[in-house]
DNA sequence: GTGAAAGCGCTAACAT
DNA sequence: ATGTTAGCGCTTTCAC
């Protein structure tokens, strides 16, 4: 239990004053002499700048908060990695908030308000609302990450939901399928709306029936009984448009199960382009979000607002692209 | 950019001094009458204390340091989201450190001890034997997760590697399988070499030849390419032990492209039991770790070492259990 | 039970 | 360029 080293410790094996210390670790004015002297006796001594105190006085954290859902989803730890490693180059950690359906909101929210956090970034689809408007009156800059506020005002990063379902939609009319079907995620969800409604116009406007619809409710379990129930029906889909690539994986092998072949008896097509699309098991179809694009506005646009540089922040969407694997049909 | 909400706002509103309202907020001895008339402000205000300015005085931060890499591979964040959960329940939040091969160690070690953090998790199999020493010497509780310090002296908290890897072979040699091989991970990482000798030792005590041993460096990849190539052998195994369940998954794709069906040609068996070895497309027979007491003992042991109640941490090992599924050959 | 005062480790004017 | 001073918002003796 050694007492922390600080910098008055370093001063004054320096022989200078506490500020002198403060500048050299906070890249201030100081003479190389005095610089290499500090650094000389922080070395020594094993000092850091506590991060804490810093906060106080500058009322930086240098820690972003990070709310997320549905970790077994591939997508979200790969945005977790993604930010995490962008943040750490410019100097931000990030502090996680893992949220179930059933976690309470309030002592969440006053945790995060709590912690003084640079800026806080919303990536589960759920307990956005409430916390980001609490977050915007006590002016800690608030993003949605890949979904949008259905209210407007909380700016969001995403991907064009609309846009994307209509490629897959346009993709699978192409292939000359008839009957469609598609696996919902939440009704909460701000993308599996949009996405959900751009499909069925699409195959509306194609002239065709609309799509069987069945929520998978974003679970593998879900997806898996929804396109059980969906190919039981007397008149299957012959293409089916899963909302993310998660539920696709549980369609995949409903379809297996039920002695069909994903890509020849049925299409199926996803929304992400997780890691694990390309595995040779799966080979699925996807509507690819331009992921890193995404994480780099969110870093950019909250990097501004931490700054000050921009004050107000505005929602962005960023266009997907179609990868063609052998889940669909082949022309 | 209204100023902060601070504690003397509330004692101010509420008629009290700045004392009352900390005792309020700490659970410290207060009457009934101040306590309501406190809350009522700081409802009012919207006031929640400032754990930055708590922790300077505390020197408690409530936030726990998490080293990781591999986000990819589904145990990482499995642990992750329970290590999150169990420790939001205590009141700490995660401070996330996702590390990759060529991460510069020194400037997250600065981090990591700026930070002022309670403790500190490292779930990641390098950079650990420096950076935990670097915490003990700050007196900074550590603990490995999942991997033990060859030096045994940073306690750790891990599965049972050899008693795992035993099972896997007794398993193995019970369904009649004379020639093994062996998917292994990184050189450095402890339980890779742990469960890989093991193996070997328990194929060689049955009295059958020295398993084929191919890396997989921990990747997909790397691993889809090393079965890959013992098929190509002469003469090539007819089981595989991965040494984890994500390099076990690219195995099966191997195998299945080879033109062998696993669990009839070849039996494959993991290490992890992770989400999505029960999906159907896998089935993978695998030893399951058990991650929730696992994580259960990181958190209680570093909560005691927090409050000082233990100093010491001690490392311990659980015993993992062996799942049957379809990808090892049926009885 | 309550308030006054000291101080956690740092940064940021303000002097010099 | 450097030192002095005054806090940042909170907890915690210490008196009462």
């Amino acid at each position: 239990m050694k007492p922390r080293v600080t910098g008055l410790d370093v001063a004054r094996l320096a022989g200078v004053s506490k500020s002198a210390v403060s500048r050299v670790f906070t890249r201030g004015v100081v003479s190389e002499d005095v610089r290499t002297r500090v650094l000389e006796a922080a070395k020594q001594l094993k000092y850091r700048p506590s991060n804490t105190a810093r906060s106080l006085t500058t009322s930086q954290s240098k820690m972003i908060g990070l709310a997320i859902t549905q970790l077994d989803n591939q997508f979200y730890p790969d945005v977790v990695q993604r930010l995490s490693d962008r943040f750490a180059t410019e100097g931000y950690r990030l502090l996680l908030f893992v949220t179930h359906g059933d976690t309470d909101l309030d002592p969440v929210l006053d945790e995060l308000l709590g912690y003084g956090l640079d800026a806080v970034i919303l990536a589960s689809s759920s307990l956005t609302a409430e916390i980001a408007t609490e977050c915007m009156s006590a002016s800690v800059p608030v993003l949605m990450f890949n979904s949008v506020d259905p209210g407007g005002v909380v700016p969001g990063i995403s991907c064009d939901d609309k846009a994307g379902a209509e490629i897959v939609a346009d993709h699978l009319l192409g292939l000359g399928h008839t009957r469609f079907g598609i696996v919902t995620g939440l009704r909460q969800s701000s993308s599996s709306v949009q996405r959900t409604r751009a499909f069925r116009n699409r195959i509306l406007a194609a002239g065709f029936d609309a799509p069987l619809e069945r929520s998978g409710a974003y679970t593998f379990d879900g997806a898996f009984e929804a396109v059980s129930s969906m190919l039981a029906e007397s008149e299957p889909p012959d293409a089916l448009f899963c909302i993310n690539d998660h539920m696709a994986f549980a369609a995949l092998q409903a379809i297996q199960e039920s002695g069909r072949t994903p890509g020849v008896d049925i299409s199926v097509v996803g929304f992400d382009n997780v890691g694990i699309s390309n595995w040779p098991a799966f080979s699925l179809t996807t509507l690819e979000q331009p992921l890193q694009e995404m994480v780099e506005a969110t870093v950019g646009a909250l990097l501004d607002a931490i700054s000050g540089r921009k004050v107000k922040l505005n929602s962005s969407s960023f266009q997907g692209r179609l990868v063609v694997r052998g889940s669909t049909r082949q022309v």
